[in-house]
DNA sequence: TTTTTATCGATATTATTATATCAAATACTT
DNA sequence: AAGTATTTGATATAATAATATCGATAAAAA
């Protein structure tokens, strides 16, 4: 019944390996060489056999008995499996609030990502620099994007703009968006589009609030 | 099994929630009275029966044969099941790029929350304002957080701090912590956890990426 | 008033995801 | 060198979530 014959990994389990590949760091940087599901597991707050079997997904060597992974070879599969070294630069459309934050978040450096421009309508805002990085105009968005090869969006725009930036994005040739405006968006087939609910997380929270802290 | 007598919900319907939410506010605002769960599907892009599923959970009402559900009437019920009318105020830690970000984020006010002040270590940032509201010395944090009765913490700092910074929140009285440090947190039982790994959803988004772009 | 038809909600089915169990493997101990 | 203990990975089971099916209902049409 799967149309391609490659196994679908989750989700879930790929919402993980961030989790996994952080901690293998840290272990790494203490000089660990090799650990086991076991540890994985308590450090990660999951069991262990969800565990080796996410691992068993990504992994290029099996799991010695006795010993664990090795922790620096996991690393490397994961980073791979990930697309660390593939997925590499981006520009952010919308240069408001959550759009700068993103300009000087470092966090995303260690996943492999790296934010190399903004843009913007505001006149205001054009031609300063956040972190570093330059806000140019909007009319320059096409010609950065194919220029510079960029296989990722980042929309930061209010919702009544998102779809038209969306649109513009994927025709100067990004591979991907990854969209904070609440608004459901269209894109052909052959882009990769996630979209990020703020709101959905904030109601998860919320609504765990509501059941424990009711009443 | 189920220790608390209350039906469970799932965190995906949850999570569906707001984007029903949203799309009735819209229809609302165009006079619509009523509308079936068919059409609400379409708008969600997810199947009827799901939405039927879901919203039953959260209906005071049952939708109406040939009708479908009064749009007004689920709103209402929806805002009191996120806990909108319960969730209203809170503070983030680190004033940061992050944080400086959600301290002007107008997103959350739509979805009942408003942030009311940031707390920072640095003596730079504090005394400064953003969108009008204060970043403060972090020796006011526990202080501010029991006089205004605040029930949410953000944080936002280095993965680092957070623990610590978590815990004081927790000391301070918070019901919830929406984090956003890529750090795994403790926190005691009663208190709502929910960690922000915008790592994670990168992964997801490289992941398909790699998926679909490979070669 | 009767008939038609769109829609709900309940039940059953399927798919997906996580957990439990256990034999095989192998590093470590004696 | 032999035995022990720990860990893996495979298989089986359970739990969870999404989808399909269908009779009951009530608004609209005839």
């Amino acid at each position: 019944m799967n149309k391609t014959e490659e196994k679908q990994i989750s989700k879930a389990t790929i919402a993980r390996m961030p989790l996994y590949l952080h901690y293998l760091q840290e272990e790494n940087s203490k000089g660990t060489q090799y650990i086991s599901s076991t540890v994985i597991a308590q450090n990660i707050s999951v069991s262990s056999v969800l565990v080796r079997k996410d691992l068993a997904l990504v992994s290029s060597e099996a799991g010695r008995p006795r010993l664990g992974f090795a922790v620096s070879r996991l690393m490397v599969d994961i980073e791979k499996f990930l697309g660390y070294d593939n997925l590499s630069e981006a520009v952010i459309v919308g240069a408001g609030g959550l759009g700068r934050a993103f300009l000087g978040y470092e966090g995303f450096k260690s996943n492999g990502l790296s934010v190399v421009a903004a843009f913007d309508l505001d006149e205001k805002l054009v031609g300063t620099k956040v972190a570093g990085k330059d806000i140019l105009h909007m009319d320059e968005l096409e010609k950065f994007v194919a220029e510079h090869n960029i296989p990722l969006g980042i929309v930061t725009v209010p919702k009544s703009a998102a779809q038209e930036v969306v649109n513009r994005l994927v025709g100067a040739g990004v591979r991907a968006i990854w969209n904070f405006a609440p608004a459901p968006l269209r894109v052909p087939k052959d882009i990769v589009l996630k979209t990020e609910d703020l709101a959905a997380s904030l109601a998860i929270l919320a609504g765990k609030l509501y059941k424990t802290g009711d009443r």
